[in-house]
DNA sequence: TTATCATATGAACAGATGAACATATGTTAT
DNA sequence: ATAACATATGTTCATCTGTTCATATGATAA
């Protein structure tokens, strides 16, 4: 079951002229980790929320009916991978959009839904 | 273990903000399930190799280092989205980018990953 | 027709992931 | 100090997802 019949392109020359411009693989692996943040309706709600208007995350809860903990554990993905910044307020933690980007990734994605 | 204290809002005024533009859910669903999609190494790659040119699926195959089948599967899905289109030529399927939005999103990607 | 090649599909297994629960940390008020 | 509150974290568990293996389909050639 060895299915690999050493390099038996079919077209060599397409072949050649994508690995020619091919990024890392690393890059591609950061890539999809971000898109997979991206990837799950939690998120996505959080995320869209705060297009809005900062928020805390007890607001989040209440206004998206999600369990604090799920809210918290999520906004740390979030904040891990720096799509989210927060300022702390006393007893509360207030979190917005860390950059226009993941506004313009998101806005992406909904063109291509709306169609 | 009930732990929402019905509607304790911290701010008020910023949940009725959200809540009066916040989308349906159904397109929300929608928008994470079509980030999912470009959340995984594999269906990455072979989105990033058809940025430049059409390919069959044996060539991408040996491209990737990956087996048939894994590519005839994410293929599949990548097809079930509308994210790759394809024209059949005897015994090959080539398969090429299905519309502007798919790059848009990846290049809107990059950006962010880029830093 | 049969043999071979290119791709697709189904089933099963392994690893990843999100949610819930319990608990911990940190902040303010008393 | 202690109590009450807001948020964070660790663990467990059920579910989802991607890969592999085996097999099927579909197409060309002999």
């Amino acid at each position: 079951m060895d299915n690999k019949e050493e390099f038996l392109c079919i077209n060599e020359e397409s072949v050649e002229k994508v690995k020619a411009v091919f990024p890392p693989e690393e890059f591609l692996y950061d890539l999809a980790e971000l898109f997979k943040i991206f990837g799950d309706t939690t998120r996505i709600r959080i995320l869209y929320a705060l297009f809005e208007s900062e928020l805390c995350v007890n607001d989040m809860a209440v206004l998206l009916g999600l369990s604090q903990t799920a809210v918290s554990h999520q906004l740390r993905v979030l904040k891990n991978n720096k799509l989210v910044r927060f300022r702390k307020e006393g007893k509360n933690v207030f979190y917005s959009l860390s950059d226009e980007h993941v506004r313009s990734i998101i806005e992406m994605g909904m063109e291509h839904v709306e169609e």
